[in-house]
DNA sequence: TGTTCATATGAATATATTATCATATATTCA
DNA sequence: TGAATATATGATAATATATTCATATGAACA
């Protein structure tokens, strides 16, 4: 494990129940396959609506509703550019978080 | 970032559809306030039923059933002990995943 | 201005998920 | 063996969630 691993992990002390329902909403948002698709879609950068719709193949609508929840849990950001919206990821940890899951994935026989 | 933690950054390349949904399964475990309060009342180590019950103030058959779905994504491990069954974490990562979330949380201002 | 393109939103429907209740199973011990 | 204790399970009811459809909003440009 790296050093920052290690002080994430001696970090999780105390954690009270407030704060276990907004990692559980948190995680809520990891844990739909149409928001997790979008998450991985702009691992490259910054994509607008319609492109997002043809990478997942998916309705408009559906689309904006499942950024909507994304941005409200701070996970994408949005940017107007003409008539477009350019979504991004907007934290740092989205990747790990991720890489974290595959992980565990990956590691069962 | 230490070198483990970008190792699974960079690991991330190529997921396919499948993976995704393999994910979203994974995180959907997090995603429920029960399921992340018994993760976190076996982060000392492991518990019975009745104990996890007793933590989190809720009845017997909904832990029972929390914990047959953390049991069948192998994020706890059970043993039994006489009349009791010892249920305890199962992964590495679980601590790792819901630190991150903590780290997500804290983060915003 | 009004038409077109891109995205957002509200309401309704469809679907999935969770907790509860009743009961079954498994273990211990008298 | 049979009573007591601990846990698991099936079915149901309650609730939450996602998608769709219709339509609204906002920007660009002729």
């Amino acid at each position: 494990m790296g050093q920052e691993e290690l002080k994430l992990v001696n970090s999780i002390g105390d954690v009270d129940e407030v704060e276990l329902m907004e990692l559980a909403d948190l995680f809520k948002m990891f844990g739909d396959s149409t928001r997790i698709k979008i998450m991985y879609a702009l691992f490259d950068g910054e994509k607008n609506v319609s492109e997002i719709c043809q990478d997942l193949d998916m309705n408009q609508s559906a689309i904006s509703h499942q950024l909507k929840t994304l941005k409200a849990s701070k996970l994408v950001k949005a940017r107007r550019a003409g008539k477009a919206m350019l979504y991004s990821l907007d934290d740092d940890h989205v990747k790990m978080i991720i890489a974290m899951g595959k992980e565990h994935i990956e590691e069962e026989e």
